[in-house]
DNA sequence: GATGAATGAGTCTTCATTCAT
DNA sequence: GATGAATGAAGACTCATTCAT
């Protein structure tokens, strides 16, 4: 596909200046990505919108994508991390609660910054993160079967990898194409309300 | 955004040569498409690849972004087409039925040329020409919706709208993670089965 | 300077379809000058504009600058015999009307299409025609010398080589500038006065 | 005609290195236009004969066209400026005496570079920066019809707008012919006496 | 560490010219 | 002779990346 290079970030900032101007820089590039698009984004218009050399960009930076895939990285993780972590909070909620908290998660988390949220996700496969957003995503679908598993005897549904499957890929795709097509949906609770019917009755799971 | 030039073929090819011309090429686009990804084609590789001369590329597409344009458009046209007569050919039968068969045909369609699929509705930017995929998917979401609303009385749902943007993104991302992170599912029976479960119960349907 | 290649025309039309052919290509040659300038010409755009395919002007045009060569040339050759023969003509008269006549022969020459004559004349070094202009301007310059000397007891000048060249450089300039910068200039009556006056006094002959 | 594009320098150089290498290019710039003639400069061309990457070259000129107008723009100042001061400066003198420090003026100022001044004036098109050549032009007949104006009492002129259009045109074409079918006259004094003798003879003017 | 001038491989694109039909 | 599809050398220009200061 790719010639892959390293896309690691070369060294680790040491000092708080460095961590500034690494902070600087990762959002000058989110600003100059909803801006101008991937490519439309140079290193040197992001170094100059950072307010900071080219020179000083590639301190931090070894090339343009680990420059893109920081971003993308930190924005993933951002996200799976909050989900994981309401995940293992409502472990032990009624079915139809963790359903509703878990959903809300997500689509607030994309109503934040939605232009951002496109432009990055449009972008991932072209930094080449595929394979990390693929072990994230798996992390979750992982752990949204777990929790199928563990109270497999409330639910109605047979096989619960497929079924964890199936219920990330929907609630992901409706919050990103809402985020995409339309940002306003993210905030009408009928989308809330809708998608927590889909999984409950999918689930067989009575109204909380 | 980016500073929009034509993307419209530059000249309808008339004689047999020229139209067998323009076939090559674009089934070069394809192929480097795949190989190489978007990022990595260059318009040389695909005079290349077509066993062209980029002079001869450049007499049928004015421009790079004119001849990615036209693959996808072709493509975009044939699934969209595909659906949409199969909408209309399902609007009569029991939903139950109905709903297989549509998510029959998108699964069995991602299973065609996936790689194609894959890296057009990944990497081709969203712009210009291809901003037509946007278009098209609301004419699915469309065409669905008014089924939804044909059916109202059999269905559990209360806005089809909604309804219609739920189920089709959750199909569409079905089979698009199917398609990318694990391609032996979509040849899994389970998977359509899970899917119209889904589908089936969030719309309160019977099984068929 | 620039690699030299053979502009002349590749062979003499003989049928008369030929003929007007070639004059067709060398109409839109003229138009496409006009229109789009030099360096906007190119010889697709000429054989379009000519309604002629691209195969046939070659038939009779070996390259680009034998084309504009062959516009140039007939241009120049045709304003050079007009003055020449006027010059032949207006031998025998009285001097001051002698000079009147070529000046408003060079005026009004020049204010038939002005257009073409400046972009001509800009475009006569780019297509290596200086030589030959060079030597009808000679040829031009030594008649009116010839004239000079013929009626030298007429006249005030002591060098009637140095006046025909001053005469003929600053006629011929100043119709050049009117053309180019003043177009309306070509039309105003004191245009012509004036040049005959200074051309008069220069040689010192009473006005007629 | 031609779309017009930005052909003001990209940027200004700032440490002494950058000042450098744009003297460098704009010199190579003159050698590449008096080798190779208009049409045979390319930017790659003058990059290598600067010794420059062609990288540097675009650092300070957007295009090909801001390159070669930097140096007409240069160039005609330099004459103008030249032309402009030297009329201040002969306002007071004796008529006879004003014209012939003018000549001598231009007739020298062509001496100089002569083939760099002929590649210049007659190469390159008249288009965006190179149009001011024409308000140059126009600036210096300016000031010689304020001057004839302000003389008219020792004139034997009617109009001395246009009398200053024909000595303007007169005295450039004299100069330019010369520098272009015989130097050499270039350096022959009857050349500036029979072209001052013209100039005084058409206004009048008493020898000096 | 910071700076920004310099680099040059790599792209897109044009257009004069040829030649099979 | 005419046609126009095909050719490909050539040229403008970009931008990731390096490195001397």
């Amino acid at each position: 596909m790719q010639r892959q290079v390293r896309t690691t970030p070369r060294k680790q900032p040491r000092q708080a200046r460095s961590r500034a101007t690494v902070d600087t820089v990762l959002q000058a590039t989110a600003r100059v990505l909803v801006k101008h698009g991937f490519d439309g984004l140079t290193t040197n218009l992001v170094a100059e919108s950072a307010g900071v050399s080219i020179g000083s960009l590639y301190q931090y930076f070894p090339n343009k994508a680990a420059l893109v895939g920081a971003l993308v990285e930190k924005h993933v993780e951002d996200i799976a991390s909050l989900c994981l972590s309401e995940l293992a909070r409502v472990a032990q909620l009624p079915i139809a609660q963790a359903i509703r908290r878990m959903i809300e998660l997500m689509i607030h988390a994309h109503a934040v910054r939605p232009d951002l949220q496109r432009v990055l996700s449009e972008q991932v496969p072209r930094v080449g993160r595929m394979a990390r957003l693929g072990e994230i995503e798996a992390l979750c679908q992982r752990s949204v079967a777990e929790l199928l598993v563990a109270r497999k005897a409330e639910l109605a549904i047979e096989d619960p990898e497929i079924a964890a499957f199936v219920l990330v890929s929907a609630i992901e795709a409706i919050t990103h194409r809402a985020a995409l097509f339309s940002p306003e949906l993210l905030r009408d609770p009928r989308l809330v309300d809708e998608t927590c019917a889909m999984a409950r009755r999918y689930l067989g799971v009575a109204d909380g």
